[in-house]
DNA sequence: AACAAACTATACTAAATCGGTCCACAATAA
DNA sequence: TTATTGTGGACCGATTTAGTATAGTTTGTT
């Protein structure tokens, strides 16, 4: 029940960028040294963010990131799914077919699972990047 | 973001024993059988949530489980946290060291992620098993 | 045109986790 | 004392995680 490290590292990147005047370009290097992220490993996920966009990419020389939106516009939830899909905490909620008790229908836990997953969700969503860089300020 | 095989597996046996009149004993081998869950795995489940008190175990010939409490009384955190142990969404809120960035008391983001974190405990805290089983008469 | 600075794409890898099995053992009822 | 049931730990193949490597593309500068 838990993020992955990816997913830590994609909400430090895009926080880093909410804290710098929006549209700025900044490399992959300068983030990743000052938010403590294996350089290689950034791009990969710079690369996620950017085919969702959230990013936006600039190459050659002087090239980098920016964000492709307002802070005010990125939410937890599109960088959560953004890495990770989207939040699924059972299997048979998306793929009833392995669900070995073929109850899906019917199963309250399943049911009970779904609307968890509902909350969580709206939970993320409330939470955009400009908020979250306010406090940081 | 999801919960594993396991867990499924243990809902499942904690519904089925809610299902039966309250104390009764029954083999693993029935459950497995009846709720399509591999034996030697069903057994390895059942241990965890004895130890959690969550059921009951009893050796020797015709013995099998038990609920240890009443269906009213088992709640899915109990459940989940019996299998996974505690719902930890992000790294840094439960190992501060390992954060790289070592920011976790002034991170907006981990302050974001510690409220999920408790709005899933609490989600999952409301359902217990008798209301489950309620459902599926 | 050529070079260097940046991102892109894909493949690879070590380590951890997941989902499950196996085996020797302990308790208990008949 | 034997058959039946659970216990505990070791083991195993497949998948995922977290990251690295290698080769290539785009673009600004000279």
């Amino acid at each position: 029940m838990k993020l992955n490290q990816a997913t830590d590292y994609a909400m430090r990147a895009v926080l880093h960028l909410s804290g710098l005047p929006y549209g700025q370009v900044v490399e992959a290097k300068l983030i990743a040294e000052e938010e403590h992220i294996p350089m290689r490993f950034l791009l990969k996920i710079l690369r996620l963010l950017t085919k969702e966009g959230i990013v936006e990419s600039h190459r050659g020389v002087n090239g980098g990131y920016s964000l492709a939106r307002h802070p005010s516009k990125i939410t937890l939830l599109d960088v959560v799914e953004a890495i990770e899909g989207p939040i699924t905490v059972n299997r048979c909620l998306y793929a009833p077919e392995e669900c070995s008790k073929n109850f899906s229908g019917q199963c309250p836990v399943h049911k009970a699972l779904f609307e968890l997953q509902q909350s969580m969700a709206e939970h993320l969503k409330r939470y955009n990047f400009q908020m979250l860089h306010e406090h940081v300020k």
